[in-house]
DNA sequence: GCGGGCCTATCCCCTAGGAGGTAGCGGGCC
DNA sequence: GGCCCGCTACCTCCTAGGGGATAGGCCCGC
């Protein structure tokens, strides 16, 4: 399951306002018989409407665009229903932008002034479902990571409080809101308060992902 | 998490409608002190008012009862959010009865002739949280998994299609199933068919169950 | 050829879940 | 004393999820 093997071509969607750009990528990806393009626009609306009509396997999103700018981009695919990878491709190297794509949902983060030969190797990967992250950023994450960014990048039990902790470890057991509120005695709404409070604490979009991941973690025990 | 241990004693409430039996489980219970009555009644329906008013930590449920049956009762118990453990209580050996409560949700099933330690003993073990058979049915239960009954006991991938499978594993990535909709290319209603289909196959009650039964058999992967 | 399982899709209906906000209360910290 | 954090509770609004039912197209086995 969670099929990642490409029998046939992984297929990018290019969301960039720079014609020149998306000629060079398409240039790129012409030469490799792994890649193909599906689709390319210069306008971030247009993207997403793309994504749902071509479901590529893969966007390669421009941060700073006109109108809407990547970030937003990705927040609505996402909310669109758009289930393949994502990665950045932006000429900023600023450790804002960098951290907030990511905690966004970005699958990648690449910078545009990087060697074409690398470029393929990367996108390659990002559609086998590797995380992809230019090297020269690498340094700078693990700075941020260092200073402990206000919102944690990755999943931290220890983010959460002792109530959240067992609210999760509940969810783990596949009981509802309702049934949590009965165990713990106190109302479903304040049920709902907890798991929203550790959705967003741990970046995670369901409680089904919380799930999984207590589960993987070995936290339901 | 899922805290099974019980520092107060594990309280009880009794369904069943006959009197004097509940008074024979009541006395059995005064002589432990690691098991409290939470409350009895002999009506299905005060059993289920009781059940939420008392939160009790398992609740001791006759099958055959006038009115309102057994497993109609362990439902709107479920139904009604009511998250202990719940223990069947019964005279009836008959396998569909069995058979029809371990499906509905039951945490155990006791026959009501048996030795009275050996009662005390069953209960306690399943306020920890195992399930509880009679020893007198189990050659009965074997029997039944032999001729494989048309509903499945328990949760068995082999009795999914591959369709259904697939839609599990991306179920289990997390995936809502708008984006499962997406990914495979269908409409978000017929992945709602197919996960409906898989919970009532696997005898689970959400996609979260689904999910975490899916990681822990290693099925996402 | 006919039945049955599988996949797809659509309809209705209702509950569960999650985002946003406000607020009271207790405890610890400065 | 004031302030922040954790826990509780309530509110609104909207979407996601799930039950039940029906049905068409497809393929396979009898």
């Amino acid at each position: 399951m969670t099929d990642t093997t490409h029998e046939t071509p992984a297929s990018i969607l290019i969301i960039d306002d720079h014609p020149l750009l998306r000629r060079g990528v398409t240039q790129l990806l012409e030469l490799e018989d792994d890649l193909v393009l599906a689709g390319e626009t210069g306008e971030p609306a247009e993207g997403v409407r793309l994504a749902r009509e071509l479901d590529p396997d893969l966007v390669l999103l421009d941060l700073n665009m006109p109108g809407m700018n990547g970030i937003e981009t990705l927040k609505r695919l996402r909310d669109d229903g758009f289930a393949g990878r994502i990665v950045i491709f932006t000429v900023s190297d600023n450790e804002e932008d960098v951290v907030d794509a990511l905690q966004a949902g970005a699958d990648g983060y690449l910078l545009k002034d990087m060697d074409p030969d690398e470029m393929v190797r990367q996108l390659r990967q990002a559609t086998l479902g590797r995380m992809v992250i230019s090297e020269s950023l690498t340094a700078l994450l693990a700075e941020a990571l260092r200073h402990q960014r206000s919102k944690p990048a990755a999943p931290d039990i220890h983010s959460l409080t002792q109530r959240e902790r067992e609210i999760l470890g509940e969810l783990a057991a596949g009981l509802s809101n309702k049934m949590i509120a009965r165990k713990l005695d106190i109302t479903e709404g304040t049920v709902k308060v907890h798991v929203k409070h550790l959705l967003k604490k741990l970046n995670l979009r369901s409680r089904v992902e919380a799930a999984v991941w207590a589960v993987q973690e070995g936290l339901d025990r």
